[in-house]
DNA sequence: ACCTGAACACCGTTCAAGT
DNA sequence: ACCTGAACACCGTTCAAGT
């Protein structure tokens, strides 16, 4: 006993990111995982419970590193929207296997809360009303995220990079209209 | 030879979809398949090229059997949108585990044309410009397939239906005071 | 404590053979 | 023309055994 660890959970997840962003999500096996670590397949399941587990970790991961800023003080409101936006964007064609997967669970882990607050706070921070902030929040999360998803699971694949630009500029345009239109003015 | 056929393409489709709605994506194996067919798996191959065909196959299925009314001269087209979202939104409950595949394929197929046709021609009769319309409906198409999907498919899973519900109102509401917005008053 | 070898039930897919 | 039997390479997962 005592034996020094070769690997752990991060190190599992970190071969099954490199994997899925290379390869795609059908290429991260238990075995391609493990081949990178240069281990054997059983010696995962002390780091991960399950596939569906490691998968999990993944989501849990491209939160992780999606960079929302600190609120700047000296930028306004429908700036630090659309800084969340391009940071949610970014992270999405990163890692275009793995980002659909957040459409499948509440945003209920840490690193979760960290990006709904950052929305919510702009949208405090414009003047919505304090009873429509989640559902606010709910609606223009949802807009973003599914563009952001169909951009790289290839519903717009026949679109070019420039086309989507800006489709994704107008959206966000769209966003900031609509909040406006939720405050006292 | 003259062998009568037992099964063919649509058969193999129904079946799948029918374990797909009762026991999810991962229950939809050529095996399983098969069974309910009552048939080798290797029969299925003179009907589907393989099993990503026949994903696609369930996928095509879906905006078929999706019910976009034919417009109705007395109803305005707020309703036709309204209407067609709604259609969409039913046809996501019917068939959760299918429906997020949507967001993996460019919409190309004929019935994929007839639901953007349809998003179209509600816009166009809006007054919006008609180089505004392709976009628009992207942007548009984009909500309601993005809430649509997350309900589905799990990211709603801590919210009431009648939270959603109410969501999905005011999402149609934003989707039409956008739409005005878009247009020459 | 951590990793491995052997084993299990299952998966998609092929190809030649049967009717 | 359509379906099947046999076979292949692979998959996730377990459990007892090794260090």
């Amino acid at each position: 006993m005592g034996r020094p660890a070769r690997i752990d959970r991060d190190a599992v997840l970190g071969a099954a990111l490199a994997i899925a962003d290379a390869e795609g999500l059908d290429a991260v096996t238990m075995g391609a995982v493990a081949e990178r670590l240069e281990v054997t397949p059983m010696a995962l399941y002390r780091h991960v419970a399950s596939k569906a587990d490691l998968l999990d970790g993944l989501v849990e991961r491209l939160l992780t590193e999606l960079q929302v800023q600190p609120q700047r003080a000296d930028a306004g409101w429908s700036e630090h929207l659309a800084a969340a936006a391009r940071a949610t964007r970014v992270s999405a064609r990163r890692h275009p296997a793995v980002f659909p997967l957040l459409l499948q669970r509440p945003a209920t882990t840490v690193s979760a809360r960290r990006v709904r607050d950052a929305i919510e706070g702009a949208l405090r921070e414009a003047g919505v009303a304090s009873d429509l902030v989640s559902q606010t929040e709910r609606l223009v999360s949802t807009a973003i995220l599914g563009f952001a998803v169909s951009e790289v699971a290839g519903r717009f694949a026949r679109h070019s990079r420039r086309q989507l630009d800006a489709d994704f500029e107008r959206l966000l345009e769209w966003l900031g209209q609509l909040i406006e239109s939720q405050t006292l003015h």
